[in-house]
DNA sequence: TCATACGTGATAGCAAAACTATCATTTTTT
DNA sequence: AAAAAATGATAGTTTTGCTATCACGTATGA
């Protein structure tokens, strides 16, 4: 078993420092993702953080400018981290069904079945992803973060899903709708498998991760495959 | 044209004393709506709620436990809104296919087509749907909240459009989870139209409604109705 | 009609959150 | 070894979230 360390490239107007090149910044990031998971969103703060990793407030706020922009960052890592599974895995995979398959699966989990970093817990951000996600861009400040451009990753890794999509089906007329749907959707339902479980089939009992994958090939296969069966 | 006043039912656990029953109520409801499509969530608070109608930020905590619980509250009030809606409308319909096309219609925008009440500026609060809707159930509270019944009236209304799936297409496997997406897709992408363009195919140019309730036809259409062309 | 309860507005205040500034010390770079 | 950069410690500011108190007016109902 070999630890081996990815550095992904995240774009660089969501932080003050880098926090991937230095002792503290690995620590703040991987904490604040176990606390963000302890407390949620609203409860974390950089005081808190501070504390537990026994630094300074003021030495994070030298790496981030607020939560939300280290919220941001977190997110990124995440889009960017799956993108780069989904690359990986498709230079294996010539038959685009198996593909959009696959993306699928890594849509619904892609901490499940990987590699670690060392100071990411990946089922952890996972959880975060799932639980407040679609904070990231539903405040005043979207226009200009997007301006910035610090949705590029989610929307790029969107494309490339769209992109597999079309080439199941090139007359699809929603490609970018559904992808964007899919990514949502599993987490939604996710979510609702937890803790509003009327609102899915998915249920708790059980393993929700696979329920939900079923469920969201079923629905991609219906639509982008109109006149065929279902062949699970 | 007469103005009705219509009172809904609101679970009472949302509020401390019903705010539509007095006159501060009402201006509470009233203007935490403009206030709240003005500056967002984040930045909305009772000082400055107090403020603009000018009352004192005590008074508005005798109404309301704090901003979250005001939130639910209209979010409850906009999901009764649509369910009176619907089941208004249904009363006239026979043919299930019609019914589930006039509920999606209500779904992407119940504000649209309808009489108004006084002291709720619908269109706004749709707005503030769009906007802060995933807010409601994405934090650490919900299963408290959720047990006190607050989300009652969303489970309700995503059963009375699950049921009519069902009315549909009988062996249709996920009626409660489509249901769900359909509620979340329809402010998804809304909200993607104006903020977020690359994730959805309706376009800010020309009517995003119109937009966005096509495509959710087509989805829910090819989904519930595998063996049938679209028709428009 | 008088007493009482109730809703409201005004003011005050507190604890926490969200930052910013300063400076001495340690670590890294050159 | 000197210069530059990063950290920790402390302190302070403004805003938010929320509670307490009290005086005033109005509706209630005995």
């Amino acid at each position: 078993m070999t630890l081996f360390s990815i550095e992904l490239s995240i774009n660089d107007k969501l932080y003050q420092r880098d926090p991937q090149r230095t002792e503290l910044g690995r620590k703040i990031l991987k904490h604040s993702i176990l606390l963000l998971d302890e407390l949620g969103l609203e409860h974390f703060n950089f005081r808190k953080l501070a504390e537990r990793i026994g630094s300074a407030e003021a030495s994070i706020y030298r790496y981030f400018e607020n939560k939300h922009l280290l919220l941001l960052y977190l997110f990124n890592w995440y889009w960017e981290w799956m993108r780069f599974h989904i690359d990986m895995k498709a230079m294996n995979i010539r038959c685009p069904k198996e593909k959009l398959r696959m993306m699928i699966s890594c849509i619904v989990d892609t901490a499940r079945r990987n590699a670690r970093i060392e100071f990411i817990d990946e089922d952890v951000l996972h959880r975060i992803v799932v639980a407040e996600g679609a904070k990231a861009y539903h405040n005043k400040g979207v226009d200009a973060q997007n301006e910035e451009g610090l949705f590029h990753a989610y929307k790029s890794l969107c494309n490339r899903i769209a992109s597999v999509i079309l080439e199941n089906n090139p007359d699809f007329p929603y490609p970018r709708a559904l992808a964007s749907s899919l990514l949502e959707m599993a987490n939604k339902h996710i979510y609702f498998a937890e803790h509003l479980p009327l609102l899915t089939e998915a249920s708790n009992e059980g393993n929700v991760l696979q329920q939900v994958e079923r469920f969201l090939v079923f629905f991609a296969w219906r639509l982008i495959f109109p006149h065929e069966g279902i062949l699970e």
